[in-house]
DNA sequence: AAATGCTTGTGAATATTTTCACAATAATTA
DNA sequence: TAATTATTGTGAAAATATTCACAAGCATTT
């Protein structure tokens, strides 16, 4: 099993070559790449290698073959069914995010305790969260996202993944635990603004 | 100048000790907090070593003390003014996130070019973009998020440097460079998905 | 067809990060 | 007050990650 900052960099190569793509590049050198997923050359090699990547020696990587295998590598050779917990403003900003579906990740429900939310009739359907464990089981769901306010979350995390779902998104800002066999990773969006914070600061007294 | 995943640990620290002081924590040990925060004890001891941060051998550390520290370090002694670019569905989740305020982070003010999203007498003013460069000067905000399009972040980014920002969040799905100076973060949605996706399936290739 | 130039692929070297392990020491108990 | 116990603080060791540097090899030029 490879570590979690080598696999964050496939998958951003792989957002950058989509993007190389439209300014209709064929082939890519390492550096190129590099330069647009913020790495260097030889770190690009280096993860190529590891997973197998090869391009032509002077010759550079084909866009398509290297998205293909990339693909392969990362789970979006077929559609990735997720389901989504907590309907309010960030919930519904993720279910109308646009570069989902585009990404083969697809959003197939959402779930509220909040009556005023739900919506069983939507593009994706926002249903009472009590219907949430039959229908992880019914639809086979393996993934999950959680937007409720952190005080609700560790409860939600425990019932998704004593429903069966196997890795989690979490924006609430309290770490979740994961289990055997699961996998969470938590986005805490003041822990992200405040890291800027500091290194601005940062660098405005390494200068003074 | 410390390195990001440190610094990242701190906040998360504070994170954590936040919530452990709704629970009525007064004193924490370092593996209490490890936990919470998802480390390890000799990690959080070695973090605070690194920045001073002093317990009593035997008696751990004192909440309280410990959070007001962190505060000082991460630049939360005072109210941290953010502008916010792309007033869509992400954008609007962002400005009515209730953890910022709690957490002296202000987004002040938001732009778009967009004239149906324009609302400038709303609590927190949409404006149109071609103001944003007064308005950061008047302002002297130091600080932006990027909710815009794939396609329009690059000049969105330029702009913003150009007047003046020094730290920004971008949520736009591509790389924005950084220059002298300043510093950029970037979350991309979908490669934090397929890094979920990626593990459960690692998951279950090691135990078939 | 040989020479040249450019880029990959990778082992070795370096740098960074994390963990170990234990002396120092504060709280608690006897 | 002395003995005991629990926890910090931190060098040293181990583990990981990144960068270097260059042989191998393909494309282009001469």
């Amino acid at each position: 099993m490879h570590n979690k900052n080598c696999i964050m960099r496939l998958s951003r190569y792989r957002s950058a070559l989509t993007n190389l793509k439209l300014l209709n590049f064929n082939r890519v050198f390492s550096d190129n790449l590099a330069d647009a997923a913020g790495a260097t050359s030889a770190q690009v090699r280096k993860d190529f290698s590891i997973f197998g990547l090869a391009g032509n020696r002077r010759g550079g990587y084909l866009v398509d073959e290297l998205i293909a295998q990339l693909d392969k590598i990362l789970g979006k050779d077929k559609v990735q069914k997720f389901i989504l917990v907590g309907a309010g403003n960030m919930g519904k900003a993720l279910m109308n995010y646009p570069g989902f579906e585009k990404n083969s990740i697809r959003i197939i429900a959402a779930f509220d305790i909040d009556q005023t939310k739900l919506a069983p009739n939507a593009g994706t359907p926002v249903l009472p969260l009590e219907q949430v464990k039959d229908f992880i089981a019914k639809n086979s769901v393996q993934f999950a996202i959680i937007c409720v306010p952190v005080l609700a979350a560790p409860q939600v995390s425990e019932i998704l993944l004593s429903a069966g779902i196997r890795g989690i998104l979490n924006f609430a800002p309290i770490r979740l635990k994961d289990r055997e066999g699961c996998v969470i990773e938590n986005i805490n969006l003041v822990t992200e603004l405040e890291n800027i914070i500091y290194f601005v600061k940062a660098l405005d007294s390494t200068n003074a």
